[in-house]
RNA sequence: GGAUGCUUAGCUCAGCGGGAGAGCAUCGCCCUUACAAGGCGGGGGUCGUAGGUUCGAAACCUACAGCAUCCACCA
């Protein structure tokens, strides 16, 4: 016997564990279908937060339906090592210590990373157990393992044998703090307050000044001209000339080209070409040397004369007031501009030149085009989704993806150490002649093979990858489309030759109550776990998948989490009611529909149409559609209705058995439709039920029975529940106790037959006169219920019938006129006018009863 | 500068071509033997603004406004 109150700590306690020493997540049964999911595998840089919550629950719901569906489900778990990120954490842990990573060495270093990897690795675990996700560890992968550094080498060696690789000095994005290069999608630009700098600039050879702006002063020593536009008429008389770097007092030529705005600032634009990437181009277009004046910490370095050695900030400060002392600086303007910032460290971007590593990008983003207008491109949820991932494939710069780190896929390339040549390849040649590349790979670069790599590629026979790949739906969030899937996908193409998915599914973002993103430094982050143990899991499952639309964000609500509870807490009860009833001697038969009386053949009906509407919506990933069927079935038709009027039919011997039979088989597949999304409250109350398997794991999605569905009973069913709802609120408008007596009339044309029995328990009918057959006819009571009279007063009665039939005019007004209208026949669909036509017909009927009482009165 | 999304009841949000919905809040009545973490019954919305398409628009189109996000540029 379930206990009164739903208590999801005891109900949670050990399922997880009892599912997975089972083996009921273990994938591999021959005999079905395969369908497989990787999860999007979470960095090993701290806990879980409710995105992740909300990424994997939705995943764990489709994997757990198909299941049921019966297929032969893999869902691979795995986690990232998340180079920079990861990096980063250890570092500013080691830093606490006071060591830095260059006290340690790469190796010692090394070994503090793998032990904050195991750390937080068992973190994981502990938190994807408690969300309940059914993945099968046996084949649980880390992008740092060793197949996966197979499938990494493959890819670069691959990749740079083709020409799609290739190293190369360019302007990169460079964190001065972690001291290495960045991807574009890894810089977050902001718009900060800065100020933008006019300095006089001397011509030689004339008396004019050239005034020339700049926001980054400290750059000025990397100068190597002025810049203004061919057409601009202020200066033309300059061009050829030289004007004075008042940084240095070099003289910097002062040139024409139409890439400088006329508008922007003075219209005269200094040109940095080893800091700037547009400066860098015009440094190739003219032949420039590439001055730089930074070193790797952004410190200035010996082209900065007296100033070397200063941070970047204090040297511009510095230099601003030597050149305004010198009456060089003509003003300051403070403005609002956009400045990059590191996504790991937040330190202030620096362009910089460099030598990296790069993945050329064009002929893999064709690929991806050219298969998105094939019937085999991959198909987005929503799908507007893949207009993201177009765009970007239509803009893609080349790929930095060597990284200045420690922690990740070292490069496999080897140098010559008398020719310094380069040797690209997957084995470590002597390493007496040779060095390895001190770099490692962006951390994309091992995630974007995840699909293939973690079921065994580049071994194309390995089982997995045969039975598996292509998986069949990834699920992610709409804020890593350009960092992960577009990767995933472009390498899935060239490596496979297939998408490596077939859909995408992509959701939002959580934010706080307040609709804020989630952050370490508002502090307004919601751990999942104080959730949990607050709700039960089972309610932040539900809540998260149902409250959302897809691709939008949604917000976190305590209110919706206790009514989830509350929701839960519902189907409990009720579950725990129908087994109070089913007794110990129930035994299950097999339902014959002839032997059902309309309340059986009611909530019959109603259950299979909502079984044919939460399997559709199921089938599209709209889970919150799919939920609101089966919660309206569920309050509406079962609890408040069904469950109710059955406890009439129960009092009858004869009937009972069927009764108990119906209510048994409409728990059962609530619970079974449920199970996707709250496994642990369904399997607790799946196991009380009389007849189980071992666990609700082993059963299949409830069967869609056609020939239950019944409109006649669905139509009585209602009519006997509008008749109710319509005495009850008699009852309340005229502030009678809802258990007040009454006496009714009955209509011979009265729904169904044994209708007196419900309304005498639910009206508290103290006596129910039936009209002898032929006379009386349908009787109209009140609200628009037929069949059906209140022992009421003479002007009462007179009264309701007049506003009764207001309403049924409004309604006849209203078809009448949709019906005249000559465009609505000749154009709305013939389904749409038999309706309205139907539905005149029928109020006509009504307004002529309403009118017959009323003569009578 | 380009793109996308949002604007519906007090709050949070569904609905996205055929009579305005849910949860919570609110008001009234009920401890009715599954559930007071409950039940029953109410009140509450010219669906951002203005045009257009359509027999019919909250829904489709166009413009505008506000909010949000992404991309690019910013010497």
């Amino acid at each position: 016997m379930l206990d009164k109150h739903y208590d999801h700590n005891l109900v949670e306690k050990g399922k997880y564990e009892n599912w997975k020493d089972k083996g009921y997540f273990l994938a591999g049964d021959k005999s079905k279908d395969p369908f497989c999911i990787v999860i999007p595998p979470p960095n090993v840089t701290g806990k879980l937060h409710l995105g992740h919550v909300m990424d994997t629950v939705t995943q764990d719901i489709i994997a757990r339906y198909k299941r049921m569906k019966g297929y032969d489900v893999l869902y691979v778990p795995g986690m990232d090592h998340a180079g920079i990120a990861t990096q980063a954490k250890v570092e500013a842990r080691l830093r606490k210590e006071g060591v830095s990573r260059y006290d340690l060495g790469r190796e010692k270093f090394l070994e503090k990373a793998w032990e904050w990897k195991k750390e937080y690795a068992d973190f994981i675990h502990t938190q994807w157990a408690k969300v309940g996700i059914s993945v099968d560890y046996s084949r649980e992968r880390f992008t740092l393992d060793e197949g996966l550094s197979e499938a990494v080498k493959k890819v670069f060696v691959t990749l740079y044998n083709e020409g799609l690789i290739y190293q190369g000095e360019k302007i990169i994005n460079w964190d001065p703090e972690l001291r290495t290069a960045l991807s574009n999608v890894e810089v977050i630009h902001s718009d900060d307050p800065g100020e933008f700098y006019y300095f006089k600039y001397r011509v030689e050879g004339s008396d004019k000044v050239l005034i020339v702006a700049t926001t980054r002063p400290e750059t000025m020593f990397g100068d190597t001209a002025i810049f203004v536009n061919p057409k601009d008429k202020r200066y033309a008389d300059l061009v050829g000339k030289k004007a004075i770097n008042p940084a240095n007092g070099e003289p910097l030529p002062i040139m024409a080209d139409e890439y400088v705005d006329i508008d922007f600032g003075t219209g005269a634009m200094k040109c940095t070409p080893a800091h700037d990437p547009n400066d860098f181009l015009l440094g190739k277009k003219y032949n420039f040397p590439f001055i730089k004046c930074l070193d790797e910490c952004a410190k200035m370095n010996e082209k900065a004369g007296k100033y070397q050695g200063m941070d970047r900030y204090e040297c511009r400060k510095a230099l601003v007031k030597d050149i305004e002392e010198a009456g060089n600086l003509d003003h300051i303007e403070h403005i609002i501009h956009s400045v990059g910032h590191s996504e790991r460290s937040n330190a202030v971007v620096e362009p910089m030149l460099s030598k990296q590593w790069f993945v050329k990008m064009k002929p893999l983003a064709e690929r991806v085009l050219k298969q998105q207008k094939s019937k085999d491109k991959v198909e987005f949820f929503p799908a507007r989704f893949e207009k993201v991932l177009l765009r970007w494939m239509n803009n893609v710069e080349d790929w930095c993806v060597s990284r200045q780190l420690w922690w990740g896929h070292r490069i496999p390339a080897y140098y010559n150490k008398e020719t310094g040549e380069v040797l690209v390849s997957e084995k470590a040649p002597d390493m007496n002649l040779y060095t390895q590349d001190e770099d490692v790979l962006d951390t994309w670069f091992s995630s974007a093979l995840w699909p293939f790599s973690t079921l065994g590629w580049p071994n194309t026979e390995a089982p997995d990858f045969k039975r598996y790949y292509p998986t069949d739906c990834l699920v992610t969030g709409y804020d890593i489309i350009f960092f992960w899937v577009s990767r995933m996908i472009f390498q899935g193409e060239h490596f496979t030759d297939k998408a490596p998915f077939k859909k995408v599914l992509i959701h939002g973002l959580i934010r706080d109550e307040q609709g804020r993103k989630m952050s370490k430094t508002l502090g307004n982050g919601i751990d999942p776990i104080d959730v949990i143990d607050k709700y039960g899991v089972d309610a932040l499952r539900y809540f998260i998948t149902t409250n959302s639309t897809p691709g939008l964000d949604m917000r976190y609500s305590d209110e919706k989490l206790a009514s989830s509870e509350a929701y839960l807490n519902k189907i409990w009860n009720a579950t725990r009611y129908v087994e109070s009833v089913l007794g110990e001697d129930f035994k299950e038969e097999k339902l014959d529909y002839k032997d059902l009386d309309t309340l059986e053949r009611f909530i019959l009906s109603r259950l299979e149409s909502t079984i044919k509407k939460v399997e559709s919506k199921m089938e599209s990933y709209q889970f919150a559609s799919a939920s609101e069927y089966l919660y309206d079935f569920v309050y509406d038709d079962f609890c408040s209705f069904y469950l109710e009027m059955s406890k009439v039919s129960l009092n009858d011997e004869k009937k009972a058995s069927k009764v108990k039979n119906v209510l048994y088989k409409v728990i059962k597949e609530i619970i079974l439709l449920l199970y996707p999304y709250t496994p642990f409250v369904c399997e607790e109350l799946y196991l009380s039920l009389p007849f189980h398997k071992d666990s609700i794991m082993e059963e299949t999605y409830p069967q869609y029975i056609a020939s239950f569905h019944s409109p006649k009973a669905e139509k009585e069913g209602m009519l006997l529940a509008k008749m109710i709802k319509d005495v009850r609120a008699y009852k309340a408008s005229k502030k009678m106790a809802p258990n007040a007596p009454l006496t009714l009339t009955l209509s011979p044309k009265a729904p169904f037959k044994g209708i007196e029995d419900y309304l005498t328990r639910f009206l508290f009918a103290k006596e129910i006169k039936v009209l002898p057959e032929g006379k009386g006819d349908s009787l109209v009571y009140n609200g628009l219920t037929l069949f059906l009279e209140l022992d009421i007063g003479k002007g009462e009665l007179l009264a309701s019938l007049n506003k009764e039939k207001e309403a049924i005019l409004f309604e006849i007004n209203r078809s009448e006129k949709m019906l005249s209208n000559p465009g609505f026949l000749a154009k709305a669909p013939k389904e749409k006018i038999a309706v309205e036509r139907e539905k005149l017909e029928e109020n006509k009927a009504k307004l002529a009863e309403i009118e017959s009482r009323l003569s009578k009165i």
